[in-house]
RNA sequence: CGGGAUGUAGCGCAGCCUGGUAGCGCACUUGCUUCGGGAGUAAGGGGUCGGAGGUUCAAAUCCUCUCAUCCCGACCA
C-alpha cells in the first residue's frame, strides 16, 4: 500500500482520557477513535492488526476441526429465559425491545444461540463431537469500560463451543482447545501462562484462563516457579494447615475497651499485639442470608472461595446497613464469639490461639480468644487470598509470586449447564436420550492485540511483533519527489510485493523525521530508508525497528534477503 | 451504583476566581525558502465556549438543572 492513499491519522500528543500504554499508543497511531463510553471504531491501520489476530485464531481452531458460523448478535429474550440468564445476567445484558414491544438483547456471549442451534440440528452419537466457533462483536454494558480497546463495552470476541456425548471426550477437546489458545498466544508474540480460574457467570466447573502478564492487567495472578503451578488469585490455594492446635498456655477470654479502634491496623497498634494475632470478622450476604467468614488480620478474605465452598449461586459483603439492621451490632465491632449465623473460619486459625476479635459491642474486643473453647465454626476451610511468598500449594519448596495479568483467553468445561436447562440431547447407540456435555472457549480479539502493546513497546511508540504487524516492512524515501530515488523505492517495494511481503511504501511529500516519527510510532518491524548519498555509492539503509539497529546494505542484492531478515526478527 | 474531576477549533490546553463579545501550541490551506530524525517564514480557514434555563445593559466567566467523558471504589470476566 501507498501511504498516502491510506487513512492513518497519527496524533503527536495522546488524547487526555487515555490511561494505559496501549490505548495511549492504539489512538496515536491512528487505529482507534472513541465514539462512546467503552464504544471504538478501527481505522484501518488497526483493522490490519485485528484481521491478523483473527487469521491466528482461525487457523488454530480450523487445525483442531473447528467450524467457523456466523451467528445474530441481536437475540431473543425468550432463549435467555430459557437458560435464566435473562434475570441472571443483571445489568451487563444490553437488553432492547423492537418495534413490536419484544424483548432481545445485544448478545455478550453465545452460549443460548449455539446450544439452540445444535439441539435442534444434531439428534445422534454419531454427530458428536462439534465444535463450532464463531468471531464477531459483542457487547456487554460494563459499568465501567476502560483502557481503551481492551476493555471495551463492544469488543470482538472469539467464542468456541463444543458438544460431546460424554466427559471424556469433552476433557479430550479441552486439552487440545488449551493447546490451541497456547499456539494462538505464542504466534501473536505474547508472553503468556495459562492459569486455573473461576467460571464466574458463564457457570460451568472447570477453566482456566489465559493471561498476558502486565502491569496494567486487571487480574491477579498467583504463580509458583518450582512447580508451574498458576491461578487466578480468586481461586490460588493456599497450602493446608494442619488441624493441630497447641493447648498450652490458654487464657481466659477478656473483654477490652478499644474506643473508637475498628480496623486490623487501629487494634494492632493500640493492643500493641500484631496484626496476625488478631481474627477478622467479616459477614457476607447470600441467598439465604447472612454468613460470617473469619480470617487472620493479616489476610483477606476470598468471597470466590468461600462462594464455591458454601455452593451459594451468589456471595457479597453486607452493607453496614444490612449489618446493624438484621443482627444489631456496630460494625468494627464483630466478631464469632456467640454470633448466631454459620460461620466459615479459614485454616490458618486452626493455629492461632490466644487471638484477639470483636465483642460485638461498640468500642470492644475479646482477647484471649480460642477457636474451640470460643467459637462455633460450621466448617473450616481455604477461605483466604493467597499473598506472594505464601507457600507453594503444589510443591515443597516453591513460593507464590503474584503478578497482574490480562485476560486475553478463558475455557470452560461448561458440563450439562446449558443443555439442561435448553434440552439439547442426542440417542447414544442404544437409543437412549442423554443430555449434551459442553465446552466453551473465548478469546479477546481487540484485548489480545491491546496485550501485545502493552508487552511490546518503547518511548517512540508500538513495536509490532512480525505475525501482528500491519505491514511487516515500510520503505521511507527520503526525498518521493526525486524521481531515482522515487523509481528504487517503487521497484523494491514491487519486489517486495511479489516475495508476497506486506510493504508499505511512504509516498508522502514530508520529510524525513516526520516518516521516521510515525514509522517508528505505529512499529512495523522493518524500516527500509532509501536516500541519495547511500545509493550514489550502492546502498540501501536497513533499520529494525525493535532494536533500531541500522545497517548499510548492497542494492539492489539486499532485497532477496528481505524474507530472512524478517525471519529472524 | 457511591466518591472525585473535566467539557473552550481535529488534538493538547489557557482564559472563568475579579462578567465587557475568544486565545496559544500542534494539525489544516496557500506562497517562498528548506530537505537524512516531528523545518523556517508570511498570509489564511476553522469555535452554537457540551446543552437548557436563569441573573445582568452585557455571560465562556455567576446561579440552577441536564447531558457527556474520565479517574478512584464497588461490580463484572
Amino acid at each position: 500500500m501507498y501511504y498516502s492513499k491510506l487513512l492513518i491519522p497519527t496524533l503527536k500528543e495522546s488524547p487526555a482520557d487515555a490511561e494505559v500504554i496501549s490505548h495511549k499508543l492504539m489512538v496515536r497511531a491512528g487505529m482507534i477513535r472513541q465514539l462512546a463510553a467503552g464504544i471504538y471504531s478501527v481505522l484501518p491501520l488497526g483493522l490490519r492488526v485485528l484481521k491478523k489476530v483473527e487469521n491466528i485464531i482461525r487457523d488454530e481452531m480450523n487445525r483442531i476441526g473447528g467450524q467457523e458460523v456466523f451467528l445474530p448478535s441481536i437475540q431473543p429474550a425468550e432463549l435467555w429465559q430459557e437458560s435464566k440468564r435473562w434475570d441472571f445476567y443483571g445489568k451487563e445484558l444490553l437488553r432492547i425491545k423492537d418495534r413490536h414491544d419484544r424483548d432481545f438483547c445485544y448478545g455478550p456471549t453465545h452460549e443460548e444461540v449455539i446450544t439452540d442451534i445444535v439441539r435442534k440440528e444434531v439428534k445422534s452419537y454419531r454427530q458428536l463431537p462439534q465444535i463450532l466457533y464463531q468471531i464477531q462483536t459483542k457487547f456487554r454494558d460494563e459499568v465501567r469500560p476502560r483502557f481503551g480497546i481492551m476493555r471495551g463495552r463492544e469488543f470482538i470476541m472469539k467464542d468456541a463451543y463444543s458438544f460431546h456425548a460424554d466427559e471424556e471426550d469433552t476433557k479430550k477437546t479441552y486439552e487440545q482447545m488449551a493447546q490451541a489458545y497456547a499456539n494462538v498466544f505464542t504466534r501473536c508474540g505474547l508472553k503468556f501462562k495459562q492459569v486455573q480460574a473461576d467460571s464466574g457467570t458463564i457457570g460451568g466447573s472447570f477453566s482456566h484462563e489465559f493471561a498476558v502478564l502486565a502491569d496494567s492487567g486487571e487480574d491477579e495472578i498467583g504463580f509458583c516457579d518450582e512447580c508451574g503451578y498458576a491461578s487466578n488469585i480468586e481461586l490460588a490455594e493456599s497450602r493446608p494447615v494442619s488441624s493441630t492446635t497447641p493447648a498450652d498456655g490458654e487464657d481466659k477470654l477478656n473483654e477490652v475497651h478499644t474506643p473508637g479502634k475498628k480496623s486490623v491496623e487501629e487494634v494492632s497498634e493500640f493492643l500493641g499485639i500484631p496484626d496476625k494475632q488478631i481474627v477478622k470478622t467479616i459477614l457476607l450476604e447470600n441467598e439465604n442470608g447472612l454468613v460470617a467468614g473469619l480470617v487472620r488480620g493479616d489476610h483477606e478474605i476470598n468471597t470466590v472461595k468461600l462462594k464455591n465452598f458454601i455452593g451459594c449461586e451468589w456471595l457479597l459483603p453486607a452493607s453496614e446497613k444490612t449489618i446493624e439492621e438484621k443482627l444489631g451490632l456496630p460494625c468494627g465491632y464483630i466478631g464469632p464469639v456467640e454470633l448466631d449465623i454459620p460461620v466459615y473460619a479459614d485454616q490458618a486459625l486452626f493455629t492461632l490461639q490466644n487471638f484477639v476479635t470483636g465483642a460485638n459491642k461498640a468500642d470492644t474486643h475479646f482477647t484471649g480468644v480460642q477457636v474451640q473453647r470460643d467459637l462455633k465454626v460450621r466448617e473450616f476451610g481455604d477461605f483466604r487470598s493467597i499473598l506472594p511468598g505464601d507457600p507453594c500449594p503444589k510443591c515443597k519448596n516453591g513460593i507464590y509470586q503474584v503478578k497482574r495479568g490480562i485476560e486475553v483467553g478463558h475455557i470452560f468445561i461448561l458440563g450439562t449447564k446449558y443443555s439442561e436447562a435448553m434440552k439439547a440431547l442426542y440417542l447414544d447407540s442404544n437409543g437412549k436420550e442423554n443430555l449434551m456435555i459442553m465446552g466453551c472457549y473465548g478469546i479477546g480479539v481487540g484485548r489480545t492485540a491491546a496485550a501485545s502493546v502493552e508487552q511490546n513497546h518503547d518511548e517512540k511508540g508500538m513495536v509490532w511483533p512480525l505475525n501482528l504487524a500491519p505491514f511487516s516492512v515500510v520503505i521511507i524515501p527520503v526525498n518521493f519527489k526525486k524521481e531515482d530515488l522515487k523509481n528504487t523505492c517503487e521497484s523494491i517495494y514491487n519486489q517486495l510485493l511479489e516475495m508476497g511481503i506486506e510493504v508499505l511504501l511512504d509516498d508522502r511529500p514530508d520529510r524525513l523525521g516526520v516518516k521516521l516519527k510515525d514509522a517508528d510510532l505505529i512499529g512495523i518491524p522493518l524500516q527500509i530508508i532509501v536516500g541519495p548519498k547511500n545509493l550514489e555509492e550502492g546502498n540501501i539503509e536497513i533499520k529494525i525497528r525493535k532494536t533500531q539497529e541500522s545497517q548499510l546494505h548492497p542494492f539492489p542484492q539486499a532485497i532477496k534477503d528481505i524474507p530472512n531478515i524478517l525471519k529472524d526478527l
